[in-house]
DNA sequence: CTTAAAAGACCGACGGGTCGGTCTCCTTCA
DNA sequence: TGAAGGAGACCGACCCGTCGGTCTTTTAAG
């Protein structure tokens, strides 16, 4: 692994740790496993490093969250499998992420204080949010979903729950608990389908409006 | 006010926006409009003060957050009220948190980095979460809920939400969208009661239980 | 031998924390 | 009653270590 990707490696790591304004380039270097020259021979600046970071960490979330998506027809489906994915591929990735969910970090970090920073770390967010709009509304078109079930709600219910989610699975890394909120998910959005979609709800009692 | 409570009150805030590990000292001095000697007068170290004022925003927290619930006999009435709170009183509270969430930030900075810490913090996290579930759990004794909700899934879903709403609102500071991502929990606890309670569920088309 | 990569000495700014000192106000005793 | 004395709030120069960043020197590959 040439010195540049070591770099970027371990800032990723780093940075998913502790943030980017708390980790030094010290940090770094001693990660990186070189020293002042060899960090400034590659990037100008700690915040040009920043850059490229998020733009890796980014395509990596992507190729993580989004695996096998585009083999699935089901618009539903899909969004259970991004869950999936998400709990995981992605946030359990110790490799690239041992600190949990990089842009949750990043966010809470540069909201008051960098906000250009943080404009790049947002413009994810608002992706991630219309991706899961989209597959609802047509995840509902196609009936997947029942008619009354309010699209905009779900999409914020799924959301928050994602970022929640992440947030306290770095309070106490805890995989069965990072599990429960996940799969909390899961089984709410299995909840939207109608009835005669439902085969695995595995609520309780099963089908009370079959009791009325 | 005297200087200590505007050096805890200006901490309060200034550690709500930055955190605690980037606010310096400094920083607090100039909001206080004090010293060195002002400062260490009343506190013996930073992480002294940050443990004074972890209690202080604790008691804030629970007065805003559990604001009249004592005079709500329902349970499932209580955590509406206590998402209200969290919603109007609490993340909206400028004087006190103008950064938004002061435990969020805390959690994200500390885990990986400072322990003993997050432990501190992570206990206030524990306590919402144990309080929402003893709440879900007496509503549904007293029917409030329907028989087959599962309240450790609709624990995870309000308590994730919550924590998932309040790191969004820190991202855009919108009011309208953290109102959106707090009714679309409300809402959610609204559609756990069972048919003969809902009376105002909102949803696009009104009980379509009735339809079948 | 050339040249790019890497090393590390060095810089000024700023971090948390210390310390000698001043100023104000309250106590105490003639 | 009023001057002497003492307690403690507050000030800011200073300490040492670390920060991000620069620059010259050394190394090593082609």
């Amino acid at each position: 692994m040439r010195l540049k990707d070591r770099i970027t490696h371990e800032s990723l790591k780093l940075f998913s740790e502790k943030g980017y304004l708390n980790t030094s380039i010290s940090d770094i270097m001693e990660a990186a496993d070189t020293s002042k020259g060899g960090f400034y021979n590659h990037y100008d600046s700690k915040e040009a490093l920043f850059y490229e970071v998020l733009v890796i960490a980014q395509s990596i979330w992507r190729e993580k969250v989004l695996y096998g998506l585009d083999e699935i027809d089901s618009p539903s489906a899909k969004v259970k499998k991004l869950l999936e994915n998400y709990r995981d591929r992605y946030l359990k990735d110790d490799y690239n992420f041992p600190g949990g969910c990089i842009f949750v970090t990043f966010s809470v970090e540069f909201d008051d204080q960098r906000p250009e920073l943080m404009q790049k770390v947002a413009q994810g967010f608002v992706g991630l949010k219309r991706m899961l709009k989209n597959l609802l509304e047509e995840g509902k078109e196609r009936g997947e979903l029942r008619s009354e079930v309010n699209t905009d709600r779900a999409t914020e219910m799924i959301f928050s729950g994602m970022i929640g989610s992440s947030v306290l699975y770095g309070v106490d890394k805890s995989n069965t608990s990072l599990d429960k909120s996940i799969n909390a998910l899961i089984t709410y959005l299995d909840g939207l389908a109608p009835t005669d979609f439902v085969v695995d709800l595995n609520v309780d009692t099963e089908n009370h409006l079959v009791e009325i």
